[in-house]
DNA sequence: TAGATTGTTAATCGATTAACAATC
DNA sequence: TAGATTGTTAATCGATTAACAATC
């Protein structure tokens, strides 16, 4: 197997969506400029960490003063690749998939769900938060038309990885995959896991340090 | 703010849960040995980095034939503290909560959901996936009762930090956040978000290094 | 035995943190 | 101006990777 690019400041882009979240309530309560320590500090972040991640973005702040608020909202929109919002089929309207459908502040995260899908009968042609379920059958026709490149995968596991082909097929390049498994992809598809049990042995692990009696 | 206890060997332990899952395959398939470069071959690691990982259980493996599945396996559960899974209620019952409660897999990743809230007087009383749907009010009593240690918060980002602080007062010392918005807790408990935003985020970076030109 | 695979010790790499000169 | 806050350069730290002796 190809070996999986290597990719540089992970943790920094990881900390980029708290940012802008902490800027949006910033610029809603109408400050204008905000300084990388208090930043840092309603974040739990170190003010250096803060600074270097800042950086990245390309944005410069005024000594004494901080940083604007706006411009560095918009600059860290522009780091993620958020400004445009990447349109996206989802495949599989179980409960999760609905859920994800019902949730409708993903464009702000640049992500556009044009359509969704289901193999089950009982299901095509039903009404999902605004979406009328179409059958997997048609993907390949709805996402040449919408030309999406981005494919929501939450499917049972044992589904997930014909799914993914499917939608590579069609020319999706990216996948969010709720399914609990790796998915095997071509060079050039990115997959991106939303990983449960990653995150649930994270809590146990560091629970386990809190409360080592139990 | 206190400064979070930084945790040693995260990046491991976040692949734990992977090794965990292969094994468990190989388990079922009967397969009693597998050495490390196999395993890291089939989950795309590098061979050191799964020796490394596997040297923290505490398993060693034999030279020329490689790790007994079972025992690994096993080692594997113990270091992610899942072998007896906790206790957990889980808050707020709408499309997302009522996602979790139907997956009935978390037991395996040390997570026993015991009980199900929800401030919605609509939804209190009904059963949604097995769980009797109770009210908020209730919280205390079901916690104690349960002798419950993590609660699973699945509200709207605006009734969290709300949520978080009932189940702590009530002696929750792990939470397990849905919800779009860092939460503020005293030390001794432990957060883990499940951040869509953070993981879109690097999806989206990640997407636009394989097609700049979108 | 021969050699495949382990665990250990050392080297590299990247991220975080520290120190401080530059600047508004 | 004085001094708070920036951005840069260097130091530290931890994770990954490499090299290789130990061993079954």
């Amino acid at each position: 197997m190809k070996r999986e690019e290597r990719i540089q400041h992970l943790p920094t882009i990881r900390r980029m969506p708290t940012y802008l979240h902490h800027l949006k309530s910033l610029a809603a309560e109408g400050v204008e400029t905000i300084s990388a320590a208090t930043l840092a500090e309603r974040l739990g972040f170190e003010p250096i960490q803060v600074r270097k991640d800042l950086a990245l973005t390309g944005v410069v702040g005024k000594p004494r003063v901080g940083f604007e608020v706006m411009p560095l909202l918009q600059a860290i929109i522009d780091y993620l690749g958020w400004r445009d919002a990447r349109k996206a089929v989802l495949v599989g309207v179980g409960s999760l998939g609905s859920a994800i459908l019902g949730y409708d502040g993903f464009e702000a995260f640049g992500l556009q769900i044009v359509a969704a899908f289901d193999a089950s009968a009982d299901l095509v042609g039903k009404v999902v938060h605004g979406y009328e379920v179409m059958s997997t059958q048609d993907i390949s026709d709805q996402v040449m038309e919408f030309q999406a490149n981005i494919g929501v995968v939450s499917v049972p596991a044992l589904a997930a990885q014909t799914v993914a082909e499917q939608l590579i097929a069609v020319g999706v390049k990216g996948i969010w995959n709720f399914a609990p498994v790796s998915l095997q992809v071509p060079e050039g598809v990115v997959v991106q896991t939303v990983d449960l049990a990653e995150s649930l042995g994270v809590l146990s692990v560091r629970l386990s340090r809190v409360m080592p009696d139990v």
